[in-house]
DNA sequence: GCCTCTCTTGGAATCGATCCCATGAGACAA
DNA sequence: TTGTCTCATGGGATCGATTCCAAGAGAGGC
């Protein structure tokens, strides 16, 4: 009589079966969509399954097929606007293709994204993407090692094992660079990262090479390199500006930086782009509501989700033994205008 | 000799029993932390353990215990500020806790969050949070009948099963209005969702007690309700502000609208506060980047977070049998003071 | 010396699926 | 009728862990 409170057991296979009048093996081959079954049990075991509400135990059917349809996706955190794009997104595709995100953020924590890597292994995913922090290189070869796909998404260190889908952060610093050099700036200021970040590494050279192509040098002055933090930006902004020879145009690398230079602009009562002209690279949502919009290089976050997806699940499908993979390969960046750029001032 | 693209049979825990001497059982024993250890036994062990690397198998270790230590996370998107921060803050709780989030997003349809839900229940997850549609109450409620615990977020319909931990939109709405009354403001627009939505309901009844309070009445004409979109923030401005007794001050409810209704006051060249106050319900990273900068009431979305992750791993914990629940919590909004409201003209 | 009690250990069943293998039933040709 | 071949089906092993149960080894009291 007390039924609250009482958990039904599960429905399993074996019960489908029985109520079908068959036995495990043409229920399970009924339900994987098998072939060589009679009409009649097909039937039977449909209407069973429907019946009793059955529902596969993916933990079981894992441990037998070895395979999850688990995916991992390791990345530094949700509110960088490329990175939860890229989740959604990347998210969704899986999804159509029946596979699951197990989501896990490192705050670019080198152990945490250890421990994370560790995790994913143990339940066996069958495919990983990292928006890595480059120092688990050793970890990630046990892991492709161990047959389990590794996807490097936006940046990896060159050594990295497995497959990688990059953003080209060289050619975005060179779109942004250029773009300000035909408006007729000379006297460019780069703000970025460290050199021992991929990024600041690529972004730097992209914004050398444009300078070199259009016969300038970089002036040593005009390059400020700090962390990924909003105060590094506003000081770097304070060593630009109060200097005699101040650039005319600035090429802020990340939008961490830009979070400190867009409103101490405002506040020096600094004219964007009327004194200075600015671009951004990475492109933030509110970016086009800031006074003026701001110009931007899109590293085209859905782009490499798309990929990404694509190309961890080709690996997933073609199966270990075949460690033939397309290696790196990069989406180009795109030069976003809106109001932030003119023509210096004379 | 051909050792390239060999996979390397995986460790398993009768492995570990070889290498160390003992058996399956005493090997499991140790490696889960029991009693009843010898010393030495369990030297040997988790020494065979580091040496042959093992790594337990969580797809069998699920299967055996009914414990697959994996919680579902399903929301709209991840664009919406709070939504990507509840992500984030709740998969790092969890992480904490050995629990890890399957990620899923719904885009807000409906029988894309049931084939979600489903797959979940497959995936044997040991819990569920759900920022949901509440248009899928009976699933839900099969799900807490087969011992899966729920728990709504955010929002959730008055009969869905499970737990909750809600954002108190009834009361974020009074202290809006309550501060724009405050103000001086007696002609406050209410620009909103419909009122089939939940928090478009509640909102407005925040909205309306506050106006109650303060002895006035709510003026219909004064009220514009709409789909959660950036044009209709658009077109509820326009018909708000060309009538000849336009208001002094706007609710704006939902982010969506104020995405509509901030740059195209911009437009109009209508100044906020000095021509108009302005308070919008939930906090983007830009509104503090606006000009001015936007007062907005905070739903909390890391409290709700901490608090949902906390009350699911309660609920798992303390096992299906036991159904009591706190049932439904709410979090208080606040009120963030920034640049966009001040007393009105005279 | 024997009995009991505790501590440690191994054997075997179990979780819920998949899938190899063998077998029985028909179909059809000789 | 008999042999061969195909198709549908069931039995049972298997994936890799956990855990119940029984049993052996000592310790200690009588």
């Amino acid at each position: 009589m007390e039924s609250v409170g009482t958990i039904p057991r599960t429905v399993t296979l074996l019960d489908v079966a029985q109520e079908a009048g068959v036995s495990r093996s043409t229920a399970s081959r009924v339900l994987s969509g098998a072939t060589s079954i009679s009409a009649d049990a097909r039937d039977r075991v449909e209407a069973a399954a429907a019946k009793l509400g059955y529902r596969p135990n993916r933990a079981a059917q894992s441990l037998r097929t070895r395979r999850t349809r688990l995916v991992g996706l390791v990345l530094n955190n949700l509110v960088n606007a490329s990175f939860h794009a890229i989740a959604e997104v990347l998210q969704q595709r899986l999804d159509d293709r029946g596979y699951q995100v197990i989501l896990c953020v490192t705050g670019a924590d080198e152990d945490r994204e250890a421990r994370y890597l560790e995790m994913l292994a143990e339940h066996q995913v069958d495919g990983v993407v990292v928006i890595g922090t480059g120092r688990n290189v050793a970890l990630l070869e046990r892991i492709v090692a161990e047959g389990i796909p590794v996807l490097s998404l936006i940046r990896c260190s060159p050594d990295a094992p497995g497959e990688a889908v990059l953003a080209d952060d060289s050619d975005g610093a060179y779109l942004a660079t250029e773009h300000l050099l035909d408006a007729g700036h000379r006297r460019i200021g780069y703000i970025g990262g460290p050199l021992e970040a991929n990024s600041g590494r690529e972004r730097f050279h992209g914004y050398a090479a444009a300078l070199t192509s259009a016969g300038l040098q970089v002036v040593d002055d005009l390059v400020v390199r700090g962390p990924f933090l909003e105060s590094f930006g506003e000081k770097a902004l304070a060593a630009l500006l109060d200097r005699d020879d101040a650039p005319t145009a600035l090429y802020v690398a990340n939008h961490e930086a830009a979070f400190g230079v867009l409103p101490e602009l405002r506040e020096r009562g600094v004219s964007v782009p009327d004194d200075v002209s600015l671009i951004c690279h990475e492109d933030v949502s509110w970016f086009r509501y800031w006074q003026p919009a701001i110009t931007v290089i899109d590293n085209g976050a859905a782009e490499l989700a798309e990929l990404a997806a694509n190309r961890v699940l080709a690996a997933i499908e073609r199966g270990p033994g075949d460690a033939r993979s397309g290696r790196a390969m990069r989406v180009g960046a795109r030069l976003v205008q809106r109001a932030s750029v003119t023509n210096p001032r004379t």
